[in-house]
DNA sequence: TAAGGCATGTAAGACGTTACATGATTAC
DNA sequence: GTAATCATGTAACGTCTTACATGCCTTA
């Protein structure tokens, strides 16, 4: 993806998020696009102006989007919205992005970490476990918290993605019990928060 | 992390991953190493020669691991083996990067996707769906594969990390199942593959 | 002794990050 | 009218990626 010429057809996650943005809620400035990643519960992208200004006129080079100037008081503004042909190349990175993607095992911080927990001591290794599940047992609550706030009606795509944070956590935590059950023996299995 | 001078303890995950193979493993050559991540279940790095080359001489540099000169036949090779200094600072990325880390919420590809499929007509979201449960299928058989390749008595940490792929490609299939069902109201929740 | 692949790198570049800069607007 | 915050950017940089380069070393 370097030495060689760009494929324009090629498209970053976050050129593609911000691109799915734009087109489903409409005419966006970059301001309000960082917003929605700044309080997108995902912590994966910043939202930094660094990274979202330059991105949109990328965006606009490639014609997937197309900026018309308006203005509050008197600051300019740039309103961005899809073009036809963002749409396609969404539609399109939506589709064909799945079969072969390296989406195939997520990654997970924890289970890196694991890998060379035997690098520590026993005791340090209950405290790895019990700070992961205090960890894990507040995700759950936010999980939780952000499903609520995201009911079906209103949007089930958005819907749909609380439910797999949801049921990620829920699988994180569930693992962290196991992985103090079979380390230490105890009988808390099921028990959970 | 950029325009200020660096933290001598930050460290990157791929950093702390390969110190953590260096310690656990013994002695490696960068191309043992590169093996390792090139064979390895999980996707998140490529393990390429261009990162970890340089990387290992960064952690030389940092004092985390002492290289010897090995040879085999008159090939010049580098030997690098972690430091008492690596060692603690390996100790120290398992315990402290957990509290403060970004990890609450892992990244999910099919998530950031869900987000954005009302760009979808309904019967390419169907097909979306379709093919992330086929896609989901196989990297569950290889993840039950990759678990049973690694048993408990021989590293149990191991182990313990493929139950993690287990059980998050089980919760990601099952959101899968969900998802179908509620879009297209089909009775084949719970039957899985 | 030539071919192929093993092993060790370097080169160029894309992407996203943090920190800084700057004018407009609002609140007091 | 001054301070804070909004909104829009730019600067510098580190990390990792792909592609290329290059010698060693085995094997036929």
């Amino acid at each position: 993806m370097a030495r060689q010429k760009k494929d324009k057809t090629a498209t970053t996650e976050l050129e593609a998020a911000v691109l799915g943005v734009v087109g489903r809620d409409g005419p966006c400035t970059p301001y309000t696009i960082r917003q929605h990643f700044l309080e997108s519960p995902s912590p994966r992208w910043s939202g930094s102006a660094g990274a979202i200004y330059p991105l949109v006129r990328r965006l606009e080079t490639r014609k997937l989007v197309r900026s018309t100037a308006g203005a509050r008081g008197r600051r300019s503004q740039r309103n961005y919205r899809i073009t036809r042909r963002g749409r396609t190349a969404l539609n399109r990175w939506l589709l064909s992005s799945i079969a072969q993607s390296n989406a195939t095992l997520i990654d997970d911080p924890l289970r890196t970490r694991m890998l060379f927990l035997g690098a520590l001591p026993r005791g340090q290794v209950l405290t790895f476990v019990s700070d992961a599940l205090g960890v894990m047992r507040r995700a759950l609550h936010q999980a939780q918290q952000d499903l609520k706030e995201s009911p079906a009606p209103k949007d089930p795509f958005a819907h749909f993605a609380a439910r797999n944070a949801l049921l990620l956590t829920r699988a994180r935590l569930k693992w962290l019990v196991e992985v103090r059950a079979a380390q230490f023996g105890d009988s808390d299995v099921g028990k959970g928060t």
